[in-house]
DNA sequence: GTCTATAGTAAGATAGAC
DNA sequence: GTCTATCTTACTATAGAC
């Protein structure tokens, strides 16, 4: 890819764009784990990347939106992890196929668990935790639809429950304790969460 | 209190100083619940209180402060709330104490549904998440108290899922959805918890 | 105790040269 | 695309009259 190196007339490839955009990701991954984001400064962004405020500008709006564009890379792999889990498991009972994912995404917040916990620390940007929201709902939705067969119309409260019951271990397992004892806590979590069931709802589906 | 109305002369009582306090939580209160911690402004606060900017920094320390204070009368209440089902519900299982527990919860935050909503919806001020958090963690204590005699210990894993489905509870039905939704949502979730039960841990308790 | 007016300060965002 | 220097905004804090 750069083996051409001697070339040092940036000409009309935008490699060097790209690289410094990387440059930025990666720097605001380490001064946002660091520091968090009301901490840190514009001036250390750049600085750890060692590229100028104006390129930040250049290829973001700002500070918040290099904090998001973390975010949606995070999620992303997130997802990709959750849905090969799905794929696996495959042929399994609803909550079989639920718990194998929630397993999935455990080990992935537990593999990235420096990024996943400033997410989850608290300090964004404003209006992140209504972004951290809708992802989890979009969690829980897709969540719900994987037990459609098993009692119909889906249940809005069964929904609440697992689902805060995964965001809570979430936390927990990130924020604290050591890896271990995190992932026995993760263990004993799902052991629990899968032995959860639906009860006769006060309202039900909507056509009884 | 105020009969002798002509007076003019603020004397040495520091009756006027209260109601300034007062008028300012008030207002903080209005207009935090109307545009967030962030969007409001000093101003915007003082403004509402019918006081001025000298007056907030006599009485709070600041914008954060006065969020602050906000917080903590509403968790006092909140507690009285909790307290008080509690003893109403002495003599019942731990699970039924519990669940009368939450259930006081949730009716308070729907109550007091709009400056619920304000501290769960997340733009408070820097290290807000972790205040609240710790508060969360300080009832999931007191929670699994009320289990200890029924498995040795105290199961960690079941104290993150009730407490994790009972937060997610409250941010659901403070968030969104009407009053009637809000309430039905609420007995669901109850009956999905109140059938929760710890399983034999991976870990289990530190003896064996 | 309360008020208005004013400085001080920090940090995000922009402009325009290269 | 990248850079430096500058602008703007918003909160904090203080001074001094009433």
């Amino acid at each position: 890819m750069t083996s051409d190196v001697a070339r040092a007339t940036p000409g009309r490839t935008s490699e060097r764009g790209a690289a410094t955009r990387v440059a930025l990701l990666q720097a605001a991954r380490e001064v946002f784990v660091d520091k968090g984001f009301a901490e840190a400064g514009v001036t250390d962004l750049v600085g750890r990347a060692q590229a100028s405020v104006g390129s930040l500008y250049h290829h973001f709006s700002g500070k918040a939106d290099l904090y998001l564009a973390l975010w949606e890379e995070f999620q992303t792999r997130q997802i990709q992890r959750t849905k090969r889990a799905v794929r696996e498991a495959r042929g399994s009972d609803p909550m079989a196929i639920f718990v194998a994912a929630s397993r999935a995404y455990l080990d992935g917040a537990l593999e990235e668990r420096e990024l996943a916990a400033l997410f989850l620390r608290g300090d964004g940007p404003p209006g992140f935790e209504l972004v951290m929201r809708k992802a989890m709902s979009a969690w829980a939705q897709r969540s719900a639809a994987l037990f459609e067969d098993g009692f119909e119309g889906g249940d809005a409260a069964f929904a609440v429950v697992v689902t805060g019951a995964l965001a809570r271990a979430v936390s927990e397992i990130v924020l604290y304790g050591s890896e271990a004892e995190s992932r026995r806590l993760a263990e004993d979590v799902l052991a629990i969460i899968g032995q959860i069931q639906p009860v006769a709802s006060a309202g039900g589906p909507s056509s009884g």
